[in-house]
DNA sequence: TTCTAAAATTGAGTCAATTCTGTTTTTATG
DNA sequence: CATAAAAACAGAATTGACTCAATTTTAGAA
C-alpha cells in the first residue's frame, strides 16, 4: 500500500504546489486560475480538489511551511536569547518579521488571512489558527525564560504577557501587509515603541 | 441636478441596503446571492453594482452604521470615564464587544474583516481601516483624559498605548468571531487579565 | 498472470459574482 | 416644449471556482 501509488501521490502534492506558488508569484493570488494550476501541475483540475479542499488551502499549504520555518528559527532566539528583556522581545519578532515576506508577498498574506477567518474552520483556518498559537507559545516560552533568568519579574503573567506582545504584533502586521508602501523598518519601530511600555513594567 | 434623481438614488440605496441586511441575517452572507437582494430591492443586478463596487460593499456599509454607533456610545465613557484606569478600560472595550454582535452575526463578521483584508484599497476596505483608527484614537483619547485626571502616569506614551490595547482587542475580538461557541464573557474576561499587566504598569 | 474491488483521475457541467452593451430616464438648454 | 447629452438601468453574457458521474489506474488475491 505504500509503493507506488504513494509516491505518486507525493509528487501530485508537490507538483501542485510548485504550480501554484510559481503563479501566485507571478500573477497573484486572483490572478492564479485553477485550470492553470493544474495545466502547471500536468493534473486535472479535478485531482487539484482531490488534494486540497478549495484554492484557499492551497495558499495554505505554502503559509504553513513559511511559518514553521520562522517557528524554527526563533528557537534560537527562546534557547538563547539578548541579555536585556527589550532586545529580546525585538530579536524574536524581528526574525518573524523579517522571514515573512520571504516566500510570501504581501498579496498572498493578505489572501491567506483573508480565508483564515472567512473559513475558519476549514482545513487552512483550523491550521492558520493553531501556527498563531504556536508563535503565542513561543512568545510565552521566550518570557518564560526571561523571568527563570531573572531578567522579567516572577510575579508576571507570562500567558497574558505572551498574548498580549503576539496579538499586538499581528495586528500591526495585518495592517503593514494591508498597505504595499509599507515598509519593515517602520513596521518594527512601531512595535518596539509599543512594547517599550510593556517592558518597563515588567523588567526586574 | 438635486431633484428627483438624488431622491431615487438615496431611495434605491436604502432599499438595496434593506434588503441586503434581511437577506444576510436570514440566509448568510455567501447566501444571499446578489440576484436575490436585487429582486428583494426591485432593482436589477446590474444596478446593484452601479451603487456598490462588490457584494463586500454592501456588507460594508452594514459594518460601517453599527461601528459608527459603537463609537458614538464610546464617547459618553471617554466623556465621563470610571475613576478608575482598569475600569475605565474595561468599560470601553466593554461597550466595543456588547455592541458589536448587535446588528451583525459573526458570520457577517468574519466576512467583513476577511473583505478588508483581502481588498484593503476597495472602498470598504479603506472605511475599514478608518473605522480601526477611529476606534484606536477614542481609547487614546480615554487614556489622555485619564492622564489629565491624574489617574495615569503624564509620562506614559499615550499613543503607543492605545495602540497596543486596541490591537490586543481587536484581534481578540478576531478570535471570537472566528469561534462560532466562543462568548462574549470569556472574551472580555481575557483581555481584562491582559490589560492588567498595563493597568499595573500605568497607574499613577 | 489475470481478475476485481478500491482508490484516484478526469473534464464537462453547475452556480453565482461580476462585466458589458444597448436602452431608458433624467436633466439642462434653446 | 422639444431635444441632446449625461446618468442610470436592465439583463444577457462572461468568468472562474468547484462538483460529480464516468473512466482509468492500482493493489493484492487467486
Amino acid at each position: 500500500m505504500s509503493g507506488l501509488r504513494a509516491r505518486q501521490k507525493a509528487d501530485r502534492h508537490r507538483r501542485i504546489i510548485e504550480a501554484a506558488a510559481a503563479l501566485f508569484r507571478d500573477a497573484g493570488y486572483e490572478g492564479a486560475k485553477i485550470e492553470t494550476i493544474a495545466a502547471q501541475a500536468e493534473v486535472s483540475v479535478g485531482t487539484i480538489y482531490n488534494y486540497y479542499q478549495n484554492k484557499g488551502d492551497i495558499l495554505g499549504a505554502i503559509v504553513s511551511m513559511e511559518v514553521n520555518e520562522v517557528l524554527n528559527a526563533g528557537q534560537g532566539v527562546v534557547a538563547n536569547p539578548p541579555a536585556n528583556v527589550g532586545d529580546a522581545l525585538d530579536t524574536l519578532l524581528g526574525i518573524y518579521i523579517e522571514h515573512s515576506l520571504h516566500y510570501l508577498s504581501k498579496e498572498m498574506w493578505r489572501q491567506a488571512m483573508a480565508i483564515s477567518t472567512q473559513l475558519p474552520d476549514s482545513p487552512f483556518g483550523q491550521a492558520y489558527t493553531a501556527l498563531d498559537r504556536a508563535l503565542t507559545e513561543q512568545i510565552r516560552a521566550l518570557i518564560a525564560r526571561l523571568q527563570a533568568i531573572g531578567l522579567v519579574r516572577r510575579d508576571i503573567d507570562g500567558q497574558a504577557l505572551g498574548e498580549l506582545v503576539f496579538n499586538n504584533m499581528n495586528m500591526m502586521f495585518i495592517e503593514f501587509v494591508k498597505r504595499d508602501e509599507a515598509r519593515i523598518a517602520e513596521l518594527r519601530a512601531a512595535i518596539r515603541r509599543q512594547n517599550r511600555i510593556l517592558v518597563t513594567a515588567i523588567a526586574a
